[in-house]
DNA sequence: ACCTGAACACCGTTCAAGT
DNA sequence: ACCTGAACACCGTTCAAGT
């Protein structure tokens, strides 16, 4: 009975979480949804709370795909090889960047994923004020998403509008001119996001690590 | 007269930066603006095309606020001044994070931000390759704000809620144990969300320095 | 006791009717 | 030519009526 339960509940969510990758986000709505699965819009409540269970609930499905953390040897290729595979968990469900980024809420499979990657610091003996620190300075990156800050999707500019950016904005266009690491121009076809994700994290990585190998405490106040 | 047409607009957008200010950027509607603004709500459409072009000119009003770059001293003070500059703009109108992160489009105001920025580094003689590599590992904290790991807001959580917390999540617990750097405890109060940002911000900054002392070019392929 | 259709209080935006 | 009320096609959720 209870099973029975649980395993509509599942069937709403991954509903929704298959209706999110094909459609988007934004365009899940309850009344949506229930049509998807051939219900009344109300048949719903009986599984979810309210709109916001239902997105908690499609996060902990999403990040049900990530298997537990397995940590073989040192901290940071632990903490790498984890962040690199939950970023293909986002690539895959591109709505959960904005979700996670967005809703305050933490659901426990959140809190889960946190607390795991604490606790690799930790145990490589990061103190409890510097892993504190550090996890701040990860962010959002320790969920493998690269911030925007181009358009990224959609069509490419048309070339007068380049011209013109380029105009007022030299210093973007000499970003954008820039070669991709392959050698291929950036404007042609956009950023290699792994390759910059890559670069900020391995970034982030040094700087965690130089901090503790120099035994870094907070200055006494 | 397109004097007062772009009064008449300054004044809807002000009027939404006000209102989103004080309520919250979910609870403006163009319906509740233009109850706000004395108005029937089809009135606004001639000001605004659309909502997204509301609220792409409620950014542009935000960061006005902000003065043109000032650059006195090395490419470091400079970026540093001018993104904690940012942050506060940044926490008097706490819509905006989420508007800048979630939005891809960019406004005119946002791409002069992100121009003015750049052009620091290229003018203290960064590589286009590293400057490029180096913006996208500032990411969304170019624009002064830390990643809310937390619930931030609202009340604090309940003794018994922080008792199953901690035997489930011991590393996050021990997280939020961690005193704040001014000696408080952090469940008391919240992080010092100021000293976790700067702490962050010279955390990129020592890197993006590093990379550029040591004149880091990328791998020939 | 369970289910659900209608209804409520909202949205953004279109469009035709009115001046 | 300009303005605007009604209407359209949606929302999430409540609630009472029906079985």
């Amino acid at each position: 009975m209870t099973e029975r339960v649980r395993l509509q509940r599942e069937r709403v969510l991954t509903a929704a979480v298959d209706l999110a990758d094909s459609i988007g986000i934004d365009a899940v709505s309850m009344r949506r949804l229930a049509a998807e699965l051939g219900v009344v819009p109300m048949a719903l409540y009986k599984h979810v709370a309210d709109k916001d269970a239902l997105i908690d609930g499609m996060v902990d499905v999403a990040l049900s795909e990530l298997g537990p953390l397995e940590q073989a040897d040192g901290w940071r290729p632990t903490v790498r090889r984890r962040v690199l595979a939950t970023r293909t968990v986002m690539l895959r469900h591109p709505w959960l960047r904005r979700v996670l980024e967005t809703r305050p809420t933490s659901t426990l499979s959140v809190l889960a994923y946190t607390d795991s990657l604490i606790a690799v610091f930790r145990q490589a003996g990061f103190s409890d004020v510097l892993t504190h620190h550090v996890m701040h300075a990860f962010g959002s990156r320790m969920w493998g998403f690269t911030q925007e800050l181009a358009d990224e999707g959609g069509d490419p500019p048309p070339p007068e509008a380049l011209a013109a950016l380029s105009q007022h904005f030299p210093n973007i266009a000499a970003m954008a001119a820039v070669a991709g690491h392959d050698g291929s121009s950036v404007v042609a076809q956009g950023c290699d996001d792994q390759y910059e994700f890559e670069f900020a994290l391995d970034l982030l990585l040094d700087g965690f690590d130089r901090l503790h190998q120099a035994d870094w405490r907070p200055r006494p106040s």
